[in-house]
DNA sequence: CAAAGCAAGTGTTTAATGTACACGAACAGA
DNA sequence: TCTGTTCGTGTACATTAAACACTTGCTTTG
């Protein structure tokens, strides 16, 4: 906090950017936005597309109004990352990133290069090339805290239309993790999670036994219980207490 | 990142703060540092420590810069939180703050009121009084944050001495879960984990049976397993994957 | 219109982990 | 030596995770 009779005015500041790292899902496969970069420094590298805050708007404001520019879209999973401030991660000045976490339904998804990019690319997540400045880290992070969050919190069906099959819904654990799950389990926790609620409709697309259509179940969504180690706490309030216990015990 | 032509000078920018969740154990209870601001606005209320980012210092280090202002230690735990920028957050101007969280054991911690500050205190972290600016909701994400982070990642003994008893250590989880523990059940997955390895001291403070001294263990330390669910992918590389199932199945 | 192809959908067994629970051991001080 | 107090320990039961294959129902082709 502020030091006593500081004046902002009198010291220089560091730049804040937002930068987004966007996620989509196409052919089965994580990808990733990128922008080629139209102005020095990295001129003609991709980097992750992202633009200075303004004074008006909060930092979760900031990136939805980037990620809109980048994608056309409005209404989707945006969260915060972390945020990048070495001194040495700009050539040119100080910058501070708050990098954001976006996951965009790929028909949703419009990508057009921003007024300072000189095109925009989907990239696969896993073995994108490399990117200017930090945003190799940003990505890896990205990625890592992906990969925990959809066990925790049901955020991979938001790379979905609002109604999929259960093998769709698969393939996106699959596409995030890099490896293969297995059917039945995988089905039976979505059932314990509760996760989704079934449609009516089928999606009879292929050449075969047409598959059930589900809904992402906003009752479930909400909370998301943590599936964390539980705790040793005694399940009960802690009642009467009576200890009954019927070991042995004592070396 | 930076628009074609953007001439940084001419735009206004947000200021860049550092605040800090300096959390601690005093007296078995989890506490919090909090300081007494001795400027407008919220003159007199206690607020988070915090300061102001120089041009020359990541992020990280302007942490640890003000963490020792206000406690002289240095080298303890800490890491980032989140970001909060909210437009309204300071009724001065626009503040951008990065909160890091800090671990501190108490007996090294000698708070001080830096400059800027009327008064420094530990406060009770789970009924806190009542803080400055947007501080409440830091704390309270700090907190919520650090309750899930003890089970993945061993970090609670960052609280203690360098070697500390299994009844401390499991104290120091009750004191950030705010609910009691199981003892058995608690060292059993303290054993599993291999967070701790036996020193060859015990402690015979009390008129009792001594305590085993442990120590923190950087094996375990680094990598901490995440406990996680684990996945459901087949645990061998799918050589041959012959199946063999049992099942009659079919409704 | 029968057969082939293909993904959908479904259960059970076994192993691992989580949870509940009580009492003897070891020391200090009276 | 007795009392008070914390230390340190094991087992049974419940729940969850993991491995694993075949039938269903549609589409297409011969």
């Amino acid at each position: 906090m502020p030091v006593a009779g500081y004046d902002s005015s009198k010291y220089e500041k560091p730049s804040v950017t937002v930068d987004l790292v966007i996620f989509t899902l196409q052919d089965d496969v994580l990808h990733l936005l990128v922008v080629k970069r139209g102005v020095k420094p990295f001129l003609g590298k991709w980097a992750l597309p992202g633009g200075f805050l303004k004074m008006d708007e909060s930092l979760e404001e900031a990136a939805r109004r980037e990620l809109e520019e980048e994608t056309g879209v409005r209404h989707v999973y945006l969260e915060q990352l972390y945020t990048f401030g070495d001194v040495e991660r700009d050539p040119r000045m100080r910058i501070i990133t708050v990098a954001y976490t976006a996951l965009v339904p790929r028909h949703e998804m419009h990508p057009r290069a921003a007024t300072d990019a000189a095109d925009v690319a989907l990239v696969p997540a896993l073995e994108h090339p490399p990117l200017a400045f930090d945003h190799d880290q940003i990505v890896q992070y990205a990625l890592a805290r992906f990969r925990n969050k959809i066990w925790h919190v049901p955020v991979a069906m938001r790379l979905l239309p609002e109604t999929f099959t259960l093998t769709e819904l698969q393939t996106v654990y699959e596409a995030i993790l890099g490896e293969p799950l297995d059917k039945r389990n995988f089905r039976k926790w979505v059932d314990a999670q509760g996760l989704v609620e079934p449609t009516h409709g089928v999606r009879s697309g292929g050449r075969h036994r047409p598959a059930a259509l589900y809904r992402f179940s906003p009752s479930a969504a909400e909370e998301a219980q943590p599936v964390l180690p539980s705790s040793f706490a005694p399940r009960a309030k802690r009642r009467g207490d009576i200890e009954s216990d019927r070991n042995r015990s004592a070396r």
